[in-house]
DNA sequence: GTTAGCATGTAAGGAGTTACATGATTTT
DNA sequence: AAAATCATGTAACTCCTTACATGCTAAC
């Protein structure tokens, strides 16, 4: 369906970026990556990667047969131009950041973006589905009359989902400004690891005051 | 992508079994059932019901344009043909009916089938994404060296959406279970109409045995 | 009288899956 | 020795979205 091919290019920009990487592992990062609803098969990775290289955002190279890795296998790495890509896209807001396919990937590579860009996109995000919870409620106050019990239980379930997503960002959104320690982005790092999960699960200090992301 | 076609059929077979109705209420009605993710384009649905006509699984006619409806419209209706197809996709137990795609569409016309089969169907969503959650931690147990922030957030936020999932079917199961009185599908009702809700929140009354997420 | 929603379609095209091919390497 | 998994692709096909067309009707 529609705006995966530059989802799929994103995904594979960030974990180039990374470091070298051949096909088939690109593959199964990405599984794992995205992988709560389909997998990616290979009939649609190869030719992005082709295209990619069309594109020049991409290079590949094939793997010299030392007698340690025996067989040679096609590696592929950013080329500047990805690079360049790969932070214009992550630094992009706007609908195709918060989209449902879009989001999650964006999100997976945070790491590499300034604070501010990921409010902005997370707050994006919690209005998007806000909007879709006041469009169905609004909905369903009109449809009101005859009721099947499986199809309003069905209802119910996916609002109360939604609603809990919207709390898991606004739950980020808290942490990301209560001085979120290390911001990452300035990759000096002297060995210092401490985990602080960004979303602990803090009892949601501060209800969102109606952000507009927007445009 | 892939398999919505035959989604989107049993979606229309399952609304005209309620009684006639017209494309653009139809899509509406379409919408809001599957709405959470995509909304249906008319680009889908028309062809979909010419596909249906030429199958004759649908019939249509145009209302006659009494002074009361202005306009003539275009009402569909199912032939016998269609009540049978419809009757056959929902009795129909397998892996069709507990993907991702399709489940919501057959749970929300769980109130047309026999506990039986809701109960199979139930369980064989259960134990999909059960599979699904042991991939992903089974990989995941792998992949423990260098892990991102945000990545890791992301993961952990999945696998706790697909937990709770597994709770709501087991829910279900359990409420199935426990002689919900009316079961429907018989439609000689004689009167007894009490609604108990197919899914109260009642302190989940049986742990469902070998399933629960490690948490 | 003009905007917004009702109502029905078609054509072109994008995106990705399935199935097909092929073969090397590792594990059982 | 067989089975699994690594590894790389291509072609055909399906499904669906976008954008285009068209015109009625209700509300503002």
């Amino acid at each position: 369906m529609a705006r995966r091919a530059e989802t799929i290019e994103l995904a594979v920009l960030g974990l180039l970026h990374e470091g070298p990487m051949h096909g088939y592992e690109l593959r199964k990062r990405l599984n794992l990556m995205l992988g709560w609803g389909r997998v990616l098969s290979y009939g649609s990775l190869y030719p992005t990667l082709k295209k990619m290289l069309r594109g020049a955002l991409i290079e590949e190279t094939t793997t010299t047969l030392t007698p340690v890795t025996r067989r040679p296998r096609i590696v592929y790495q950013l080329t500047e131009a990805g690079q360049r890509e790969f932070e214009r896209l992550m630094t992009e807001v706007g609908p195709t950041a918060w989209e449902d396919d879009n989001f999650d990937i964006r999100f997976a590579f945070f790491s590499r973006t300034d604070m501010e860009i990921r409010l902005r996109v997370l707050e994006g995000r919690r209005t998007r589905l806000q909007e879709r919870l006041d469009r169905v409620q609004s909905q369903l106050a009109m449809t009101q009359k005859e009721v099947d019990r499986y199809a309003v239980e069905l209802q119910r379930h996916g609002v109360e989902s939604v609603e809990r997503e919207v709390r898991w960002l606004s739950d980020l959104i808290n942490a990301e400004r209560s001085g979120n320690p290390s911001t990452i982005s300035n990759p000096s790092s002297t060995g210092g690891h401490q985990s602080a999960t960004p979303a602990a699960a803090e009892p949601a200090t501060v209800q969102p005051p109606e952000v507009s992301g927007q445009k």
